[in-house]
DNA sequence: GTCTATACACCGATAGAC
DNA sequence: GTCTATCGGTGTATAGAC
């Protein structure tokens, strides 16, 4: 392996090894903790314990640095996706994985980013994709298996479940729970005449 | 007027005149189009046509730049939506507003910039509560005028509507459209039925 | 592979003249 | 009110030794 290939012809450390991925860490910790005016090459640097030029061995920008943090973040969650697929009750539990364990900070960042980076709004757009196809997929396959019907198609319910989801964590990141109570109480007596 | 006190004594321009509002619309520009990484005090001279130390005559710091802005807007769009609560399909307009109008971009950067600047966060709650007070307080005027029944509560509705909307919004600007007419079918049925 | 050293641009913010 | 001038700091990125 000789690494992905920059702009210029400068030799490259190698993908995926340790260093790599500590970079990938350091970078993902600076964005949910400090945002990404805090995501420098000195700072990543820092946090692994290695001079700021190393940074430039393994990844010949920023920007390219930041797009590998996505795409690595992004497989992480479609596998996570895929695995709850499998399970019963795939509508709850996307439902569990869109209102609790979403990072609205790191997705903020990740927004505000892919305005300006054209790669990274690239991988976004991919990853928002597959996710709503496996989701609708599991979807209909659990009401078939069930054999329910919904007033809402796959897609429908998909999408609401990541809109609702996103907002209401985000919301509750800044303190503000106005009507979460309400919204909750919806989803849960959806989700349950549908998955029981 | 004597203009906001910074945290220097520094004597400082007034609070509302040509050139601060001139900095404002320059500010609200850069973040639209480029990110607030692009957001400077030498860039928003340069668009208003003045020297950099001006900018500093008017704000103290850059971020109190930034929370004016975001200040100016939200009293623009809390106006926006006093207006249209008045009108007999609050409903209706509450959720073109949501879906249309909704600049997701420059959301995106708020909302990361306010991770970052408390006092932003501050406006941000703010307008988040005020703007869902006001239009529960609109749904629930229009639905007992019309005696219409809803199974789901005002603030129910009005937290689905901004949360829908700003997906929507913020998928179509990356030229993600899966599931969208299937939504935005569901929407125009329900505010029909609720307001004819 | 990892380092030292450094070029060069741009940033926020201030001093003080007019 | 608006300007010139400038400080000290930090950023990306590269050259080239070991």
């Amino acid at each position: 392996m000789t690494g992905i290939k920059g702009k210029s012809e400068r030799r490259m450390g190698p993908t995926g090894s340790e260093n790599w991925h500590a970079m990938l860490d350091g970078a993902e910790d600076i964005l949910r903790e400090d945002g990404h005016a805090e995501l420098t090459s000195r700072r990543v640097a820092e946090r692994v314990g290695v001079k700021q030029r190393l940074v430039y061995y393994y990844f010949s920008t920023m920007d390219e640095l930041i797009v590998e943090t996505f795409r690595r973040l992004s497989i992480r969650e479609l596998d996570r996706l895929k695995e709850i697929s499998r399970g019963d009750q795939p509508l709850r539990e996307i439902w569990e994985v869109s209102s609790r364990s979403t990072d609205a900070r790191l997705i903020s960042e990740f927004m505000a980013l892919a305005n300006r980076i054209d790669d990274l709004k690239q991988e976004v757009i991919k990853f928002i994709e597959e996710t709503r196809t496996l989701q609708v997929e599991a979807i209909n396959a659990a009401m078939e298996r069930r054999s329910v019907k919904s007033p809402l198609s796959a897609p429908a319910i998909a999408l609401m479940a990541a809109s609702i989801g996103l907002l209401v964590n985000r919301e509750q990141q800044l303190g503000v729970n106005f009507g979460h109570d309400e919204i909750l109480a919806i989803v849960e007596q959806f989700v349950t005449r549908l998955e029981g």
